[in-house]
DNA sequence: CACGGTATGAAAGATATTTTCGTCCCGGTC
DNA sequence: GACCGGGACGAAAATATCTTTCATACCGTG
């Protein structure tokens, strides 16, 4: 059982244990969330093995009868590309990759049919739109929840919870996350801050020390301004999460826990920060109930509370409570 | 691919049928029954070949994981043995059978999962509460796409599109909506304003005229702030959408077209502000891409050009495009 | 235009699967 | 009770499949 480290890929966690069945420790092989995972990584990946992911993606039936060789051939490439982008797809070979992809089919075979699978046209009818919107969320929804590690959360959810303060780093769309996370914590009683402003926000991370968080969403994981104060917090020793769509992106460095969000496939009337948001309020809602139950003792009276302040800024509506 | 008759098993093919590798022209491979083809075959199996058997149906994914000299270790047999029951129950080899067992146990994972159903509880682990949330969410988006009336809106995307200027109001978790809004509009080119005080939301809301558009988002519907505010646009002749989970409630008055979030049931550790703000931003999401659509020739090149934008704000990620 | 680094496929090397073939067990028969 | 077919069964050879290595071609960069 040698252990040499092989090629480049494989993310450097080497302690690879061929044959030891019941599931690797670090990363269990994604088991549904495949299509996600292959639209997650597509864009770390060379072009050679987009063609193998993106076969993949389109067919898991057929390509799960393929051998390697098969779908070698049938993408134009090398039996070594196709084993590299098992790899990159979380699996010890393509061995497994086609067993995953035999799952899938199966799935999808007793699933729903796919329903609306076309893009969103200039001339679609209103109805067409929200009707093909609200099915694209649906299933960025299923994609982040499959996709989510479970481990990097509860980590993160632990960190929170025991956390002094907490900063949230996001700009643009993400900075409306960041606002929403923060806005959940405060109502449990924890103190927490979203910065936009990546000047202020570098300037509070140098007050961050260890027991505190810092938490940085940003879809492309390659936004500077977010990645800087991320950078701070981390070097000065606070727990830092990064929020991201791309694990290999550029803010994970910093990062001592990753929590990835789904990528679906964009378009020019339905631009990536639509869903990327939806998937990224998905990671915030768990985050948020997972230290809601850590601190429930105290939580939940803040909770009712926070409600109880709100209620007399509410007219009496026309009928009804 | 010489085709001589192999052993004796095969059940009568024996009309040697040379080079055709097509799939079994008598019994295409059990997909799902084949816990009940084990039990009508076992009668005609030998000793060995229903140890195998039963391993397999006991725990298809646990076999799925082995080796045909895995499997044969644990049942105490040979791998000879393992391909001849693979072979009895229909499979061309044990790696079809292999392939079959993988898709069984995923369907028979994804059939177990309606446990979301219930609440979320203190104790529920966090794996749970990605699942029920996930399921939350994708139900609430449902509940909105059905419950929308296109009518209203699609005479909301009109009066935006041909808007001189629109101001959006939303205080709390609805004004982080209300900013998800604005800022989408301003990048298709849109003059767009979100207002969070009151105060000055009322102060702008003067300003506008017939011809403008004046958004409220709340869920209550009953916010006094945000209903102040589209009361006064609603008197000085703008447009006036109200964006709510409450039909009848105060803010419908000053409203010339309502769009109804959906209401989920809501809990301790599932404050009705998180589903009401999913149901929320897909109805954003809508008046967006309706928008989009009808000012198409202008709002394409503005897209385009926001986003070339940011691009140099991003740095160059590990591996990138 | 040279350079360094990376992506890629051909082929060697390692595993897994399938086939072959001889042994052994079982039940019947003389 | 010994002998004899008939088939179950597994060890090991043969083959298919997967994985790794390594040399080459490609690409962006200074």
């Amino acid at each position: 059982m040698t252990n040499e480290v092989k090629e480049s890929f494989g993310g450097g966690r080497g302690s690879g244990d061929p044959g030891s069945p019941g599931g690797s420790p670090v990363a269990p092989p994604a088991p549904a969330a495949l299509a996600a995972k292959v639209r997650t990584l597509a864009p770390s990946m060379t072009r050679s093995m987009q063609r193998v992911a993106e076969a993949v993606a389109d067919d898991p039936a057929g390509c799960a009868a393929l051998t390697v060789t098969g779908l070698a051939g049938l993408t134009g490439t090398s039996e070594a590309t196709v084993v590299r982008t098992a790899r990159l797809l979380g699996y010890p070979g393509y061995r497994d990759l086609r067993l995953a992809l035999a799952g899938l089919a199966a799935q999808q075979q007793s699933g729903r049919a796919p329903a609306i699978t076309t893009d969103i046209a200039v001339d679609d009818p209103i109805a067409d739109v929200v009707a093909k919107l609200a099915y694209d969320e649906q299933q960025t929804l299923a994609d982040t929840a499959a996709g989510l590690d479970t481990v990097q959360l509860a980590a993160a959810v632990t960190a929170l919870a025991g956390a002094r303060r907490t900063d949230v780093y996001g700009v643009g769309a993400s900075g409306l996350v960041a606002q929403d996370l923060t806005q959940k914590l405060l109502r449990i009683g924890l103190l927490a801050h979203a910065h936009s402003d990546p000047h202020l926000a570098v300037t509070n991370a140098v007050q961050l020390r260890a027991g505190d968080v810092a938490i940085a969403i940003t879809h492309s994981g390659s936004t500077g301004d977010v990645i800087e104060p991320l950078r701070v917090a981390f070097e000065h020793g606070a727990t830092t999460v990064a929020v991201t769509g791309r694990p290999d992106s550029p803010v994970t460095q910093y990062a001592d826990h990753v929590l990835t969000t789904s990528t679906a496939r964009e378009s020019e009337l339905r631009p990536a920060a639509m869903s990327s948001r939806t998937s990224q309020l998905l990671v915030v809602d768990c985050l948020f109930v997972g230290v809601a139950q850590r601190t429930y003792e105290s939580a939940a009276p803040a909770l009712a509370s926070s409600y109880e302040a709100l209620a007399h800024r509410h007219q009496a509506a026309r009928r009804g409570p």
